[in-house]
DNA sequence: AATTAGCACTTGATAGTTGACAGTGCTAAA
DNA sequence: TTTAGCACTGTCAACTATCAAGTGCTAATT
């Protein structure tokens, strides 16, 4: 279908528009190196556009690449042209710090991959479902206040304070060692079901349920590790591209990054990395830009991503291999 | 100096301008309503111009109120006019909901004033260096890993994991026992002196130099309890504003938000509510915002503040009394 | 002395015109 | 199959004319 001098054209076109942005005529220094004289680039970039991989802002401009330009950029030359670019030293220096605290080290990493790449990077992290209740603890912090705490084997903490009134300490703490009994290794996932459960059969019911605030507060805090959390970095690096130019374009995507439909929009299911062009991503403020996830998995098999969102105009050789690279780190590394 | 017609010309044309954002014009409806012509008016608009309290934005535009203007508004004529408003239910029932966790209350609240007032809102927390710690808790989650925490009378949790090369449980609880006893009930700013102090002096210092990886991990997460942190909500309301049609402005203020800077602006120290208008910021993005903030205090006194960030062109009214009616409810509230 | 009517003048915003420029498509020749 | 040449098209920036909004000042009025 394409031939070979036309894939070469195409590709110096993605290339070429991805550093300047600007649409490509046919007597473009870049297209001279081929060694063709500008009309008969002309007629290829004729066949091009009306194969779909080409468009024109307007009848006498340069060309600028499809959606489906991009794709086949991406899906069927940047695949034969590339070398696997794994060496990222600034990852690694990354991974390798373990003093930070746990959501520092998500921070650090989206500064990181935000600089690396100047665009927005995303992280959506996977949920603590699977993780295993390590202890429940009770802490007296004030005459009438207790923090009660529960501990999993990720290092997860979700504390709630609880105000005594009248209760007595000593009356709370042997709620919670019974909870502590009934829970310990049990998946954070399941406590909600488990508690219900005891609530309703077992002898301790009716001694429980005479402590409804508590298990109230619990099962609130409980359902803290089932969600997952987005972080976000680098947020307005896009805004110095010119695709952003116009003002209401500008206003639509900061409201989108604000209320954070943007994570609905990553893909934590499919194996590897994704590449959502334009169009593909369905939503019209993102019709400019192109988002590239990739899933990682954490040890209980919980998924989260890492994605990045730039330009469709964006510079898929280096950042392809960038996420892959980090992905593989966090799947060792996070919890 | 200004006589009762020209402050009501003031006030009229500063109200005026908060609504629309457009010059106002010596024949303007509500100045008729003042029963002079447009030929008085416009002598009098004249004077207060050379006063400074007015600005054109070209030889033959309307006036817009300078920062001078704004301030003689905010001084003179609301401290006269404005009956304390002090109803709020949406706060009262805000701060009434002590079911959510710490932070979540703070960005409840952040949203809450956003949406009130449709600007910006900031909550700069008060550093938790004077809270007492009140337990130093171990907890092993994986055969080589434990989970240690700090736990103050402010309900705040600070946690590291800590891999335990070689190190026995039994012995890490040892030293915790020992951390306990030594630094319970102390408050979490002299913690690191503290520290300091014994590993130099007591008879525990060679037991406890042994373990100095610990002891490392420990003295870097009390450093986090002096960390005042920053929340900020409705970020980017302010983008619909007017003042905010030009983009390279645009960015620029993005920019501050996105570095914090912004948040260095912050009075804490003074008492009462601080309005800065324009200039009076003193930093360029700013020139056309006006920075309204009001400390609160916890109990241990020490001091975090609320801020609401708009266009210079700001409902004075309406924002003021709401921070200040927040700031008594939150040093009721905080921890 | 204070207010107002009237008018000349200034500025910004809008729409239309023009020419230079960058690029195209097509035809005919190599 | 490739290329030279040329007519054609759309954008952009600079310039012009016109209109509306608002001012400042002078002279008349209360």
């Amino acid at each position: 279908m394409i031939n070979s001098r036309q894939q070469n054209i195409l590709r110096i076109i993605v290339e070429e528009f991805i550093q300047t942005a600007e649409p490509i005529g046919s007597k473009n220094t870049m297209l001279d190196s081929l060694g063709f004289s500008s009309a008969t680039i002309r007629n290829d970039m004729a066949t091009l556009e009306a194969m779909g991989y080409l468009e024109k802002t307007h009848t006498s401009s340069g060309r600028i690449p499809s959606d489906k330009g991009y794709r086949y950029y991406v899906d069927e030359i940047l695949k034969i042209n590339q070398p696997k670019d794994t060496n990222f030293p600034k990852v690694d220096e990354l991974m390798g710090n373990y003093l930070l605290g746990n959501d520092d080290v998500l921070k650090k990493a989206l500064e990181t991959i935000s600089d690396m790449t100047s665009y927005t990077s995303m992280i959506l992290t996977p949920s603590d479902a699977r993780s295993l209740v390590k202890r429940i603890e009770l802490v007296k912090i004030a005459p009438n206040e207790a923090l009660i705490m529960i501990i999993t084997d990720s290092g997860h903490v979700e504390k709630r304070k609880l105000f005594m009134d009248g209760m007595e300490l000593h009356e709370l703490q042997k709620v919670v060692t019974i909870l502590n009994d009934l829970l310990i290794n049990t998946p954070v996932g399941d406590i909600a079901h488990r508690l219900a459960y005891e609530l309703s059969q077992s002898e301790l019911k009716e001694y429980l349920q005479y402590h409804q605030t508590l298990i109230d507060a619990f099962v609130r805090a409980f359902s803290k590790f089932n969600e997952q959390q987005f972080f976000m970095g680098g947020q307005y690096n896009l805004l110095y591209e010119p695709e952003f130019n116009d003002i209401t374009k500008m206003r639509r995507y900061i409201e989108a990054i604000e209320n954070k439909e943007i994570f609905r929009l990553i893909d934590t299911k499919s194996a590897g990395v994704t590449v959502r062009i334009g169009h593909e991503n369905t939503v019209q403020f993102l019709e400019n830009c192109t988002l590239i996830s990739v899933p990682y998995q954490i040890p209980t098999g919980e998924k989260g991503a890492i994605a990045v969102i730039g330009p469709r105009r964006m510079n898929y050789r280096r950042v392809i291999p960038l996420l892959e690279y980090l992905a593989m780190n966090m799947s060792d590394f996070e919890n």
